[in-house]
Order: C-alpha cells, then structure tokens, then sequence
RNA sequence: GGAGAGAUGGCCGAGUUGGUUGAAGGCGCUCGACUCGAAAUCGAGUAGGCAGUGAUAAGCUGUCUCCAGGGUUCGAAUCCCUGUCUCUCCGCCA
C-alpha cells in the first residue's frame, strides 16, 4: 500500500508508475474522493468539538441542579449529525481504502521500464550448462523410472498437479530442505521459523496476496482462513501491528513450508512434472530491514540464495525483473533462474524481491529510530532460498546419467546417508 | 463440543452506582540534579492514527482510539448486543 498523503502530493509519479507496469487505476476519481473526504472530516470535526464542549456543560449544570434540558435538546440534534456525516466519511474511506489496497507499488529506479519477460535484464550467468552426450530426459521421466516421483497416483489421490514423493526421491527432497534451512542458519545468520500453513485474510492483505489476488489461493470452506502461498506470509506478518526497536533490525529470517498455490490462469502451463504443483515445498528468506539500506540488503539476500545453487553446482542466471513483469507489492525483484536441461533454457527457482515499505504499512510493521524517535515502516524483503521441488527437478536433468541414474551433489550427501547416485537398484 | 472468567498505555495494574479518566499508582525508559564515576535518591518527561495550520519541519489546534464491530445516551473504558482472542474446569484428541 502506498502512503495517501505521497498520492496525494505526488500524483503524476504514481501515473507513471501504472503506466509502467501497465496498470489501470483511476487515480483522479481517487485524489476527488480524498478532497471531498477531509473536507467532510474538518466539518464533522468542529460538530464533535461542540457536542464534547456542551456535554461537559450539561453535566456541570446537572451537578449544580440547574436546568440543561434545552442544550439536551440541541446537542440531540447535533448528534445526529455527527452521526449521518460519519457514516458518510466512513463510505468515502472505504471507497478509498480499496482503490489504495489495488494499486500496486512504485518500482524502484534501477528497475527496466518494459513490457513483459522479454523485457527483462539479465544481470549475471553462473555455472556453464553441461553438454550431454546422449539424449536428456525431463525430469519426470527420469523420477518415473527410478520410481521416485509418482505423477499418476498423485492424480488419483489428489488430483492434477499433485504428486508423491518416494523412497530417495522423498529423501532428497527432505534432503534439500535441512541443506538449505543449515545453509541459511549458520552461515548467513538466519533464525529459523516453522509458521503455520494456514492464516488469517488480515495477514494475506498485510502481505499483498488479498484483496486482488483471491483467486490463486486456496481458501477453506465456511472458514476465513487460507492455505499459504508462501511462508513470506505468515513469517512477515510475524510483527504485523508491532513497533520494533532500531537495536532489532535487521531481523533475518527463514523458513520450511508447504506452499498452496491455485494455479488460476495457469491451464495448461506446465502441465508435467515438478515445475507447477498445486503444493510445493520451499524455503522461504524473510528480512526486516531499516529503510536506509534496504536496497544492499536486496542483493545479500539475492546472494544467499544463489549460494543454495552455487553448492549444488547447478548453473543459473539473475535477471533483474522489468515494471511490466513485477510483482504487485515488489518495488524490485531479482529472479534466480536454474537451467533445466530437458526444456534447454533457463526456468525460475527463486525470486528475491524488496518490497519497501508497501507490505510494512499494509501489516502496520513499524521501528523506532531512537528511544523517543516517531515510528516509521519498516522495509520487508524476502526471497526463495529455494523453491524445493524445482531445485529437485533441476538435480534429476542436470545430475543424471545415460543409465538413468542421478548423481547427488556432494554437500547433499551427508544428508542422504552417504548415498552418493540415485540408480534404480537403490532408490 | 459443554460450563465459567477475562481482554485498559512498553509492561504490571486501578477504574464497571455513565460526566475535567487518554486514563490513578507502580515498573521500565529518556533527560537533568547529586557523584571522581556508578548505585541509591530527587526533579521533569514519557502512546498512536487522522485532519487543520505551518515549509511535505518544530510547534500549536481539533478529533478518534481503554480487544474489534454495532447499539443506548446530551455524554460510555464504564450499560446492551455480536464477534475475536486468552485463561480455568469437563469431554475429546496428535
């Protein structure tokens, strides 16, 4: 959410950011609505000085045993007043409220103006793709026939875009889980969280999910909860509605969850294999930062999840996102894109993004500078440090052999009991 | 799921026959005095939102906020209704 009193005194800039992100929102019905609200307020304002005035009164006069029964009457009036005029501003505010809770952040300079994915910058390469001396297969074929992955039962059980884990395949992927949440804990001085999985509407519209995206959530029958989409929600909305101290920050956090996602508008993409799942596993960063050096804090952060890929030895690129291929709340976002050999490009597995202080005044996320000092918002960042099930998918194409065995990057077996090659006599 | 109790400022905790209570008192914190320094002691100050004014400052003014929302009333932390959460007992359960 943006400040009203910055749209208020920044209009065109606003204008320019939708327009860069190729948004449509009606600002100027917006800065109407806002005039015509604070002109209501210093009107209702002034009657509520004179009811607070009179009533004192009143209760002088009756202590005194004196008659007040005219300025009873007057101030019944003026009540009513109040109250109509009330009710009148707490329309305009909402009116006001959702237009504020649909427009998207404000990107930050050093992010490309541009349309789509095309758009965007690539800022580095790590890793050279391996060259294969015989055909590569997609990761799901390779998962199919070790017999660690089962897509069709998945089906069955669950539906489309859900699958089973088995054997090594379940164990690498827990595997990856404890590499990366070690990696995070003590050698980039995260604190862990294990979050709940389900939140409440107030946390997913602290984080920006709610209200424009319902539809790519699940939502549980006769209930107001959600299943999470990412931990970033429940793990951001750890200090919704608190004021932390400057000696707090930064606070580093990471997090296991399960993440539920509807795939709405998604038909027919990635219909096969680990890449687009309706549950996924990931390991989420979280950071709340002073607004000062929020941005240094965006590429530590980036950095720390490319170290996740760096020790798996698993080639990726950066790219720095365009405003037309941004997210809703990012002011700027960084995509770690890990190469898939069986789809011969490169696919994202993570997403790194500074969101400023859009979520932080959404989710009221406040620090004080000194002791006595005003309170400001926070800046929050976050980023997969990484998406499990893709880093998995990423091993089996880029790790496997022409037997259809897969080799286990070194820093994963200790986690795997030394096993050091998936093959279809040890799965 | 059944029965009961409760939710007040950073924390603890008064206030529930409605009327200088945005809120006593204590703790904590900040500044000052005392001290070589510290402790103790003493003094002062210590919520946030919105709006007006002002320089998009400080300050000043108004208004709102005692879990949330609604109601009664000239006036509500105090009365009524609904919801949320917490605690205790019973039942059930990983």
């Amino acid at each position: 959410m943006l400040d009203i009193k910055f749209v208020r005194s920044n209009p065109e800039i606003v204008k320019q950011a939708l327009t860069n992100r190729s948004v449509d929102v009606s600002l100027d019905q917006f800065l109407n609505l806002d005039e015509e609200r604070r002109k209501k307020l210093v009107a209702v304002e002034q009657l509520k000085n004179k009811r607070n005035v009179v009533s004192e009164e009143i209760g002088r006069l009756k202590k005194a045993g004196e008659p007040a029964e005219e300025k009873i009457l007057e101030m019944r009036n003026v009540s009513q007043s109040i109250k109509q005029m009330d009710e009148e501003i707490k329309e305009i505010e909402n009116k006001l409220q959702q237009i504020l809770l649909t427009i998207p952040n404000i990107p930050h300079q050093s992010v490309p103006v541009g349309a789509d994915e095309n758009d965007n910058e690539e800022v580095r390469r790590w890793g050279k793709p391996r060259k294969f001396d015989f055909e590569v297969k997609p990761h799901w074929e390779i998962g199919e026939q070790l017999d660690i992955i089962d897509f069709e039962r998945g089906g069955k059980v669950s539906g489309a875009r859900f699958s089973f884990y088995k054997g090594a395949g379940a164990r690498l992927e827990r595997a990856l889980i404890n590499f990366m949440l070690d990696l995070h804990t003590r050698e980039h001085g995260y604190t862990e969280i294990m979050p709940p999985f389900i939140v409440n509407a107030d946390s997913m519209i602290g984080t920006g999910q709610l209200p424009k995206f319902a539809e790519d959530m699940f939502k549980l029958e006769n209930s107001s909860y959600y299943l999470i989409p990412t931990a970033e929600v429940p793990v951001t909305n750890l200090y919704r509605e608190e004021i932390l101290t400057a000696e707090q920050l930064p606070i580093y956090h990471c997090a296991y969850s399960a993440c539920f996602r509807a795939e709405a508008g998604a038909a027919g993409r990635d219909t096969r294999g680990l890449i687009r799942q309706h549950q996924f596993n990931k390991v989420e960063l979280v950071k709340f930062v002073n607004p000062d050096n929020s941005y240094e804090e965006l590429e530590k952060l980036l950095q720390n999840a490319e170290q996740v890929l760096q020790l798996l030895g698993l080639p990726y690129r950066v790219v720095n996102l365009c405003t037309g291929d941004l997210g809703f709340s990012a002011a700027k976002t960084y995509d770690i894109e890990v190469w898939l050999p069986s789809f011969n490009t490169y696919r994202e597995i993570s997403s790194c993004s500074n969101f400023e202080d859009f979520q932080a005044r959404r989710a009221n996320i406040r620090f004080r500078r000194e002791k006595k000092a005003k309170p400001e918002f926070v800046h929050t960042l976050n980023g997969s440090g990484l998406a499990v099930g893709r880093t998995l998918a990423a091993i089996l194409e880029n790790f496997q052999e022409q037997d259809g065995s897969v080799c286990i990057p070194p820093v994963l077996q200790p986690y795997m009991g030394g096993l050091t090659k998936i093959s279809a006599d040890n799965k």
